[in-house]
DNA sequence: GCCCACTATCGATACGCATCGACGATCCGC
DNA sequence: GCGGATCGTCGATGCGTATCGATAGTGGGC
């Protein structure tokens, strides 16, 4: 059975193909009687358009590229939620999305829109500096969303955490409820390597709210994953702990259960006699021993913000840009680790 | 800047256009000079061929539709691997991969097929009964590998872990180690109401070789997400425990991690006083504390094989065709949860 | 030196849709 | 009751590629 196009359409409404297609994309007045049998028509025959010949007409295939950064060593928790949203988002306007995986590098995104395989491309995972992907996508004749802030961004829209704001909070938190000492556990030396943009500007302001709060704090990196390393890092927090109030932030997400395991293992209880404060998202958070304390990174919100600029980017509304570098706020969610403050 | 053309591209060698068709698809003969020649020129413009032209003119649009469980409340751990090996399958093939969320239900496959947007379809996430995306998939003009194995498959293509050998693994080894006595901690009552076909699958072999065995057990079902649930399930096994020595069965991966919190907070030490055998993943197992013995559901070979059927179903080879049901075999990693056997 | 088989290439066409210009019909104001 | 604007529809064209049939050139067998 081969599929119906827009000619059996119009024979059996008895119109022409073209009106079929006003009919369909409403780009010219049809009267509601025909309207109507076009429409009779569609239904009986359950014609759909082929994609491919309209995007051939039309030079739009609304179809949206995403490119994720599989196979990195990165965090995978926030992905899956991310990945869905954008899905979502985009069959909410009639879009497909067509996956790229990261490894492919610049030349998925010069295959994206050389082939005008897509309308727009949300770009995730970006890299601090020397990310050769960011020139091409500033090049290509399609708008790109990203997420994550590089450091230069060529005029591209970004959006991500506003991860200084993040450090912020934590380490506020851990200020506000009395705490004397602070340790930061920090990321795997191949995402370091990598020159990740955010875990720099985490720490930068991590380090920057300590000091105005003149809390003394010890960095620990490289932090690989697994619980040897977790072990260690632990160890270095704990080296001449005397009786004061320690405070760790775990920007890590794949460290934050390992690092807790550890405490408990050597009868530390997190929340007792030490406070632990992680970024992740608030599911991977209420499913630590014990549910931990955590500054969410809000994939949803994010991929939801992206698709509005690029969304804005295809058509431009009469509403203002959205900004070119959107910072969403993180959420502190107090569960059971951080130790309430004296008195 | 618009995109080259096969035309630029003809012109600047010198040829027809139909002569830098056959260069880039050797379908015809072409000599070694103009060959060269040409691709002298496509390198030179970076030309790219439109993908719409392409899928209009030849029928084919190089893309795989990939059906996702998105947003059901399953097991997430398998799915990025799964999703990720699929994508570089395809890759390899010169396919794209479009992404498709399990919510639409059977209007996603409609869509895929109608709109001609893709080549054929890999289908996750199926459902045990009155899955009404399966006699849609039967009937739709494109190729469909299942990801799971439906009551009726209509002659469509499944590709799966064995969860029957899964299980026989898992309760072979607590036998063979000498349990006296068995638990299996089953999935939440979203799951067991969707009636997901490789619960039953898995707890009917489990039962089965229970019985082979001539050990007593019990199914603790359902068990929703969640450390209180962890706990009563707990509760449940532990029962009437004397000093026979118990083995745990945990198919639902989720439950596996928070059954271990529950032990431990108990004193009760997994590889010592009971033990645990899970169904995750190798990395999952990795991280759980301690590291749980785990029959793993190996996402990577089977969306590794659902691709080979798909391949072989888009492009027959004499080599016979793969086989309707393709189940795989699970693995058992020892780890430290299992109490060796008494001497 | 003639015919045949084959190679390498070209020109023309079709794929299914969107879109543009054109045209008959209808409606308004005067 | 006439000109001009508006509405609703049609036919023709082009999007960029794959593919078919045709053709000029090439070489081998006799």
């Amino acid at each position: 059975m081969v599929a119906f196009t827009s000619k059996d359409v119009a024979r059996l409404a008895g119109v022409s193909q073209s009106t079929v297609s006003y009919v369909m994309t409403g780009k010219r007045p049809i009267s509601e009687n025909t309207r109507l049998r076009v429409l009779a028509a569609i239904k009986e025959l359950t014609y759909e358009p082929n994609q491919g010949a309209r995007a051939l007409a039309s030079q739009r295939t609304n179809v949206v590229g995403l490119v994720v950064p599989f196979s990195s060593g990165a965090d995978t928790g926030g992905l899956l939620p991310f990945i869905e949203t954008i899905a979502s988002s985009a069959r909410e306007r009639d879009y497909e999305v067509l996956l790229v995986t990261a490894d492919e590098g610049s030349a998925g995104l010069r295959r994206l829109a050389g082939r005008s395989l897509c309308d727009a491309i949300v770009l995730m995972d970006i890299h601090g500096r020397g990310d050769d992907r960011i020139p091409v996508a500033a090049s290509l004749p399609v708008p790109v969303v990203l997420v994550g802030v590089p450091e230069d961004p060529m005029g591209l829209h970004c959006v991500d955490l506003d991860y200084p704001l993040a450090a912020r909070l934590a380490v506020d938190e851990l200020a506000a409820t009395g705490h004397e000492r602070l340790a930061f556990i920090s990321h795997p030396s191949e995402m370091i390597d990598r020159d990740l943009n955010f875990v720099r500007r985490f720490m930068d302001a991590a380090l920057a709210a300590a000091d105005r709060h003149g809390l003394p704090y010890e960095v620990i990196a490289p932090v690989e994953p697994g619980r040897a390393a977790a072990n260690e890092a632990v160890d270095q927090a704990l080296a001449d702990r005397g009786s004061d109030r320690l405070g760790l932030v775990v920007p890590n997400s794949r460290a934050i259960q390992p690092v807790l395991h550890v405490l408990n293992a050597r009868g530390i209880v997190p929340g007792r006699d030490v406070s632990v404060i992680g970024v992740c998202t608030d599911r991977a958070a209420e499913e630590t021993e014990p549910p931990v304390t955590n500054v969410s990174p809000e994939p949803r919100e994010s991929s939801r913000r992206a698709m509005r600029t690029l969304f804005w980017l295809l058509d431009p509304t009469p509403a203002g840009p959205p900004p070119a570098i959107d910072l969403l706020e993180p959420r502190l969610t107090r569960r059971s680790t951080v130790m309430p403050a004296r008195c």
